[in-house]
DNA sequence: GATCCTCGAGTTCT
DNA sequence: CTCGAGGATC
């Protein structure tokens, strides 16, 4: 970027562009009622995409631009979501002292002192599916959709029409105009057992569990497939709704939709305080495997509607509600040997292969070991049995051996000496965890995965240059620096293998168009050792340009906020070193360019040493975008209040930050506050 | 000097 | 997602 920071007048566009926009996708996808023409639409896409290209801090997660390659790749229309489909946090504890540390906090949010009266919740349980969003108009079925990103889901109402057990119309004389139902499609372990049975007799493949079955299932293209599907459904809460009063609790809600028609689980219970709690989690842990349908732990929500809104939402997740899952499920496998990957700095990560596992709905064949320390506290070694599962139900994690079942004669493991890939000595700093391979540059596993990171969608974004092709780049000898990319004919690359004529023209031109880029992505492509984007952007923004910070002084690297003697040695060496020098002269010999920006260390503008804190929702200017008008005024945006903060912003649901700081005596302000503030400054300046 | 928080880096499977 | 390291804070 232009490490030229947005004008107030820019972010404020771009924040008019989202709405706009978003408003739009929502008329012409899910009203079906359009009000501007394609064309239209299309300029006001172009013109955000334009200014968030030049000021990629613009960027918001949930800005239209940012849809395309996330849902284009399906042919489902997209939903907007009026009411955002939120997850619910997980509590991290799987013990029963984890509906403790729950209702220790909603009594802390909501202000009750101890001798307060126990809160009353409803425990439910968490079903292990495919969340869905049914929105029915006057009574009837309209859309079914996805969650997709919380914001924006698919269109999937063709498949769930299917579903036998969705009413296609509420059994209620009065309904209400609009109501979004909220609950899980899922596929009982019965059903999904008949099933696979049924695959068998048809000698058709089987399918791996229910779960992924019934994601796969209502995201068929073909209707006709969904319907052979034995699907259900349960609902567990509301969308958006109109010209409907709720019932004063969670529980009188189930009951209301379950009068309607709508499957709902009798599986809950009101109850008070956290004993209670914990004595439904362990009941239904107990009874969990006697479930006709998969679950992965429970839900615990405050009853009451009115107290569920008057704790809001942090970020995107709701106060009022966790899931407290159950432990992980386990499986036992046999290292079948422990291997070493090298990675882009060099850092030597040794890796278990294990003899498959079919353990928490997938396959695990590898599962890393973190480092040597990690090994040897665990003391795994090759040949050993294991108990592994699948860490926040993702990452494969081996727990712990099983010592009586050791080989005899299995040696601990020995970090090797020389790196498999290149033969440079392996090094192990004093107080570091990680060994790293000696080699830099010299080390083809060094080379390939700086590759990848300069081409990586937050440095260069060099659509197609995955790792086949940087592999065969550089064993080919076509490619030594990153600087070599941009001579790359697509003759070069359509002579390599599984690489036609057109992919080929496809990457070359991909190549050319990262040419034109933002300091701060060049910085972060660079790969220096500590500096990742978020320092990247930093340093671009704190230097303008790419000269002063090439030959900063460890003294002037200092200045900027967050670099302290590590980094600094780390940049200063990055820059001194000649190859180094050599490939960034390489890049701008190649037409690698960025728009210079004044330099605005954190000692310039209005604000300057001022430090902000923002929390809750501002009624039109999205977080982000209000940060980047304060930092623009050069003031610091704080996560947090403490003494050194200067001014809270508040709005919507805003909680502990600002009862922190009225305890702290600290100015508090709202969005108005804000814009004149710095609409007041602005005229100083 | 201890502690909290953020950032960086590495990783799995579908 | 998770760990470790570095920076900032108390």
């Amino acid at each position: 970027m232009a490490a030229r920071a947005p004008t107030p007048a820019e972010i404020e566009r771009a924040s008019v562009l989202r709405r706009e926009l978003a408003g739009h996708d929502y008329r012409y996808y899910v009203l079906d009622q359009p009000t501007v023409s394609d064309a239209e639409y299309d300029s006001l896409f172009r013109e955000l995409e334009a200014l968030e290209r030049e000021h990629p801090g613009l960027v918001t997660a949930d800005s239209p631009t940012q849809r395309v390659g996330g849902h284009a790749r399906t042919e489902f229309a997209p939903v907007r979501h009026r009411v955002p489909m939120l997850s619910i946090r997980t509590e991290t504890d799987t013990t029963i002292a984890g509906a403790q540390a729950f209702d220790v906090r909603i009594r802390r949010d909501l202000g009750l002192l101890d001798g307060a009266p126990a809160v009353e919740y409803i425990a439910e349980l968490k079903f292990d599916g495919l969340a869905i969003s049914l929105r029915y108009e006057a009574g009837r079925l309209a859309v079914a959709a996805t969650r997709g990103d919380g914001e924006v889901g698919e269109d999937v109402t063709r498949n769930v029409r299917t579903i036998a057990t969705i009413p296609h119309r509420l059994a209620t004389r009065t309904p209400p105009p609009v109501i979004e139902v909220r609950g899980e499609v899922y596929m009982a372990r019965a059903d999904f057992d008949a099933l696979n049975a049924e695959q068998d007799r048809q000698g058709e493949k089987r399918f791996i569990n229910p779960r992924n079955t019934a994601a796969g299932a209502v995201r068929q293209l073909d209707p006709a497939i969904t319907a052979r599907r034995p699907l259900r459904f349960f609902a567990y809460g509301l969308g958006e709704f109109d010209g409907y009063t709720p019932p004063a609790t969670q529980a009188g809600l189930l009951q209301e939709l379950a009068s309607w028609g709508i499957p709902v689980n009798e599986d809950w219970r009101v109850v008070h305080g956290p004993a209670a709690l914990a004595e439904f989690y362990a009941a239904i842990e107990a009874r969990r495997d006697a479930l006709p349908f998969g679950i992965d732990g429970v839900v615990y929500k405050v009853n009451r509607l009115d107290l569920q809104d008057l704790l809001g939402f942090v970020t995107r997740e709701p106060r009022w509600a966790v899931a407290h899952k159950f432990p992980a499920e386990e499986a036992t496998t046999q290292v079948l040997a422990i291997e070493v990957q090298v990675g882009r700095t060099g850092a030597i990560t040794p890796i278990a292969r294990l003899a498959p596992v079919f353990v928490g709905g997938a396959t695990i064949t590898n599962a890393t070991l973190h480092n040597e320390d990690e090994i040897r506290r665990k003391d795994i070694r090759t040949g050993d049995w294991v108990v592994v599962r699948r860490a926040g139900d993702v990452i494969p994690e081996v727990v712990r051996t099983v010592p009586e079942r050791r080989p005899a004669g299995a040696k601990p493991f020995a970090m090797p000496a020389r790196c498999p890939e290149c033969g440079s000595a392996i090094v192990r700093e004093e107080g570091e965890a990680v060994a790293r391979c000696s080699g830099g540059l010299v080390c083809p596993a060094q080379r390939r995965q700086a590759l990848l990171h300069f081409a990586s969608r937050h440095a260069m974004d060099i659509d197609g240059l995955g790792d086949r092709l940087v592999e065969q780049l550089i064993a080919g000898g076509k490619v030594a620096t990153v600087a070599d990319l941009y001579r790359l004919t697509p003759e070069d690359l359509a002579a390599l293998e599984r690489m036609g004529e057109k992919s080929a023209a496809n990457v070359v031109a991909a190549i050319g168009a990262s040419r034109n880029t933002t300091l701060a992505r060049f910085i972060f492509a660079l790969g220096i050792r500590h500096v990742g984007e978020a320092t990247a952007r930093d340093l671009a923004r704190h230097f303008g340009d790419l000269a002063p910070l090439q030959r900063a002084t460890i003294d002037e690297l200092l200045e900027v906020p967050d670099v302290g003697p590590v980094l600094a040695e780390s940049i200063r060496d990055f820059f001194a070193e000649a190859h180094n020098r050599e490939v960034i002269r390489g890049l701008l010999r190649a037409g690698v360019r960025w728009t210079p920006g004044t330099p605005s260390p954190r000692t310039a503008g209005a604000l300057a040493g001022q430090t902000f804190v923002l929390t809750g929702t501002l009624p039109t200017l999205a977080r982000d975008a209000a940060k980047a008008l304060l930092e623009a005024a050069g003031a610091t945006v704080a996560g947090s209040v403490s003494k050194k903060t200067t001014c809270v912003v508040a709005g919507a649901d805003a909680g502990s930050k600002l009862e922190r700081a009225r305890a702290l005596g600290i100015r508090v302000i709202d969005e108005n506050g804000l814009r004149a503030l710095l609409a007041g400054e602005g005229e100083h300046t």
